[in-house]
DNA sequence: TTGTACGCGTTATCAT
DNA sequence: ATGATAACGCGTACAA
């Protein structure tokens, strides 16, 4: 049916072996032979058979993803796409190709993962996520399997190959800048703490706090799967509260649209009676309403450099453990303000 | 180093085609057996390898899905995210596993598809898009590869299996709304013509005004890649003609957020002034301002249903060209209104 | 510089 | 019901 390297040899009138060194580029293969050889090639339409390729080389030249559980916030948000075109580009740049898990339960993912790795259908894996408890990192760890993970691991921080932000201190950051505002009634809106950067983010946000002396309140750290359904319950308690907060830091800018949204339902207006910062910028932020003042965490670098620094573990097994941390940067826009704007004191309508 | 077939037989005491019948679960094996062998496939932590097995198999339970380029519109979109969870989920079903192209350019996309369909790394392929010229559609109907295509081919249609919404007859519907809520100029703002849905949606949008013999007005059809920078221009544009539009059907959700902050810095309020309709209802929709109707054209269901029929398609090479319509429903929100609310004829300032 | 022969880990055919 | 043997298509020592 399709040609064979066999067939390649006969056309050419060589050794299939030869037909083998050309498309490896053997530097050990007359110009003349590979001349030759490539030119049947080209007449018979001759690509490789990676499959069989890939079981005598024992090589597959694929990385392996592996999504949270698509049920999980990670999959609706543009997060995604993103980090999978920076993983796209950094693994077609050596000449990579891609493989997804498609399991929903975390078992299943799970068994995803144990099929690819001693399916051997990959060379080696990359983590879209980071959560607090993971079978799947002590499989691999077991079995020295070559991995990263985009986030930061929960255990084991020294062991494993992970590409980061700094979330810690963005949240820092971002707190601070609304302190510098003049806010010091600061609630942090976040999601499920099961993941990594979740926690991160509010060990940032306590600690500025702690920084500048701001005494942390329990009610001002609000934590929701997702903004739709239970956030809005959420946000209304939180802005009943005796002394409502004057400026939200929200954990992603998903989140931060669905709190401008119920913001704007019970007439708080943004940045003048309340100041919002969240995370990521991607498109959305700039095209709500305000605009959002959002730290951009490089999403796509995130994605590309777990896929250049997989391929290097992967290619030289010797690589030591590296932790990457790709830069942010707050980009301001119209959603936060000086807090002489606010007027926490006003009644709230409901 | 991993346990193979063999090392199972040795130790179960049988032959390494026996384990192989175990695996497969054949019916001629005595369960005797079958539990010894199992026994010892436990024991070793034994997995099959994949690979091995595909090319003694010439099968791969793989898919591959081939994306537009990942420089169009499409990876920024939450289409994306969710057509892939519903092939995933398609896939799963039937232990299939999911590969992907990484290139960028057309150029690089038709090498990767010739790398999967020729280096034998998928058993079929999905289309995740569909354009009016695509060499990669003419390719593999000549090698007679089993694939499907989400959304209407431009050409042949009868021969190529696909999974599409009715988007002229949405594009119809929704203009109709319009036109039953009083308006009659309506403008049509939509994306690049090279994509086939772009061009459904437009000659929906068309037949629509004829049928209730409303004039066609060519500065009443936009068309612009994105909508964060030409688009503004060309709104503006369309706001200022002598008799503008009262009604915009806008053809993609992220698009008509880009319109809606537009209509918003210039002072048009939606939708008292100008009504806006748009397809996709993607969460974007519902988390606008305002809140968007939206044609609900069950993305996951585009997915899901591509994966289901794809699979028949390799498993059943006799299966017949199909045609498969996810059904669209008008999901009403509150960015269109009756005409009288409008005020068409009022001074735009710029 | 090129060819021969074997192995990669399975499945499938043909015996028994 | 089970085993021996030959593919599957390619890479690679080892030979020449």
């Amino acid at each position: 049916m399709t040609a064979t390297i066999k067939d390649v040899a006969k056309l050419a009138g060589v050794s299939p072996s030869t037909v083998s060194r050309v498309i490896a580029n053997s530097s050990r293969i007359s110009e003349k032979t590979k001349k030759k050889v490539r030119d049947a090639m080209k007449q018979l339409g001759y690509h490789p058979n990676m499959i069989a390729r890939s079981l005598a080389s024992q090589t597959t030249q694929t990385i392996g993803l592996v999504a949270a559980s698509s049920n999980d916030l990670v999959f609706q948000n543009p997060f995604f796409p993103t980090v999978l075109r920076g993983i796209s580009e950094g693994a077609h740049e050596k000449q990579y190709s891609l493989h997804m898990t498609t399991g929903k339960t975390e078992r299943e993912i799970y068994e995803d993962v144990v099929k690819m790795v001693q399916g051997r259908r990959v060379d080696g894996l990359i983590l879209l996520y980071s959560k607090v408890e993971d079978p799947v990192l002590g499989y691999l760890m077991e079995r020295n399997f070559p991995f990263v993970v985009i986030g930061k691991p929960f255990k084991h921080v020294e062991e494993i190959t992970h590409v980061d932000n700094d979330n810690f201190r963005a949240a820092k950051d971002v707190t601070k800048h609304l302190v510098d505002l003049g806010h010091e009634r600061i609630a942090f809106v976040g999601g499920n703490l099961n993941f990594v950067v979740t926690v991160d983010r509010v060990l940032g946000y306590e600690k500025a706090l702690r920084d500048v002396g701001i005494e942390m309140r329990n009610e001002y750290v609000v934590h929701e799967e997702f903004v739709r359904e239970g956030g809005q319950e959420a946000m209304k308690e939180l802005l009943s509260l005796d002394e409502p907060p004057t400026a939200l830091v929200v954990a992603d800018d998903l989140m931060a649209l669905g709190v401008l949204n119920t913001l704007n339902e019970i007439g708080m207006r943004v940045p003048e009676d309340i100041s919002v910062v969240s995370f990521n910028n991607v498109m959305l932020a700039e095209m709500s309403r305000p605009p959002l003042t959002s730290v951009d965490i490089n999403i796509f670098d995130l994605g590309f450099e777990s896929a250049r620094n997989l391929i290097q573990m992967i290619e030289n097994p010797k690589e030591p453990v590296k932790r990457i941390i790709i830069p942010h940067n707050l980009v301001k826009r119209d959603s936060c303000g000086p807090l002489e704007f606010s007027n926490p004191n006003q009644m709230v309508q409901f």
